[in-house]
DNA sequence: GTCTATAAATGGATAGAC
DNA sequence: GTCTATCCATTTATAGAC
């Protein structure tokens, strides 16, 4: 949103002629087109979720015409579907291991969701696009494919898969109620106290 | 949505004269229409999401125009505030009290995110809607009005509100993974065991 | 390789008849 | 008190020019 519309883009710039000056200076490069498309749809998706944003919105933060989205992608569906495995790729919903995976989980967390932070995150996107049942279906894949296996590494013992997905749970629902919903007692509260009842909730998963 | 549109509705019936047959059998009752109407919207809000649904549907399952529904209500997004305090009217957010009240959180909880169960509820209001910003202003206003005041209730000592939100943050993150995204081990698990789970993890915050 | 222009559907909201 | 008919904005996706 923010992205380089390019320093080189007023109002009215008649687009003297041929093709594409593409913002960026890039000018016609398949790859890097395909790729700020991604860039932008990850971005976009997570702050407006799957419903929120129109594939054009994507296309202009990414410097390109609506048609490319559908030219490289096929759908709308499609991108979202590559965008959510970008998203989830980075092993960024656990931090630390062992011992320290709860307080470490915790104190990132916290620091993500503070109201100032304007932080992007794979939580962001799964519960600002839930309501749609195909997206729902989509990250449900990606969940199983990435997430699982993360987590499936740190830990073990009864019930692995259980709390590993109560302990995505957990930091779905602060992510909800802090960042997206912003409820006064966790946007107002000291951080440290948050911190700290976050960790001893995570601490009963690990 | 498979509602009644009235078994003598077919494709092109006149509409002989007068006003609406109103399919119920009611026939032109103001408050009756407004709170059809207003039931209407909680149960398509809960199962779409705010942006999910359109005003078309929710009159129809309604047995009415949209038209009726910006005359009762203004707007969507007003018809969107009633619904939302209704949904979170009653207090199914927790169950029991005292000591009980972690254990009885949870089965409930379990009980009511089981795959099969096709229950409504205001989590899933939540989450269905939280990705559009206006929704997500109405819901935390409602929250603050109804639930922290529920749950005032039954917490008390340090950072109280601090762990009454984040015991609806648990419960919104296990309706999120179990309910809405379907995600295997939460699905798949045996129920005792995740509800098990689910209550030490409440235990610690009670 | 990328654009403009447009099709086809769907959204919320309104005017006016009965 | 409720309906039909319509307006206007916005959406995804496509056709065809350069």
């Amino acid at each position: 949103m923010t992205e380089d519309a390019g320093p080189g883009t007023p109002p009215n710039r008649p687009r003297p002629r041929g093709p594409a000056p593409a913002p960026g200076g890039r000018r016609r490069d398949a790859a890097a087109t395909r790729q700020a498309i991604l860039d932008a749809a990850v971005a976009a998706f997570t702050r407006y979720g799957y419903d929120g944003v129109g594939v054009r919105d994507i296309a202009q933060s990414a410097g390109v015409t609506a048609m490319l989205i559908n030219r490289y992608f096929g759908s709308k569906e499609r991108l979202f579907a590559e965008a959510v495995d970008v998203a989830f790729a980075p092993r960024t919903v656990t931090a630390g291991t062992g011992a320290e995976l709860a307080g470490e989980t915790a104190r990132a967390l916290v620091a993500r969701t503070a109201p100032e932070a304007e932080e992007l995150g794979p939580f962001l996107l799964m519960l600002r696009s839930a309501a749609n049942p195909r997206a729902a279906q989509i990250m449900r894949e990606a969940i199983a494919r990435h997430v699982g296996r993360h987590l499936g590494e740190e830990l073990s013992g009864d019930a692995a898969g259980i709390r590993a997905e109560l302990m995505l749970a957990v930091q779905a629902g602060v992510w909800l109620m802090r960042s997206v919903l912003g409820t006064t007692a966790l946007v107002e509260g000291e951080p440290e106290e948050i911190t700290e009842r976050v960790r001893s909730l995570l601490r009963t998963l690990v």
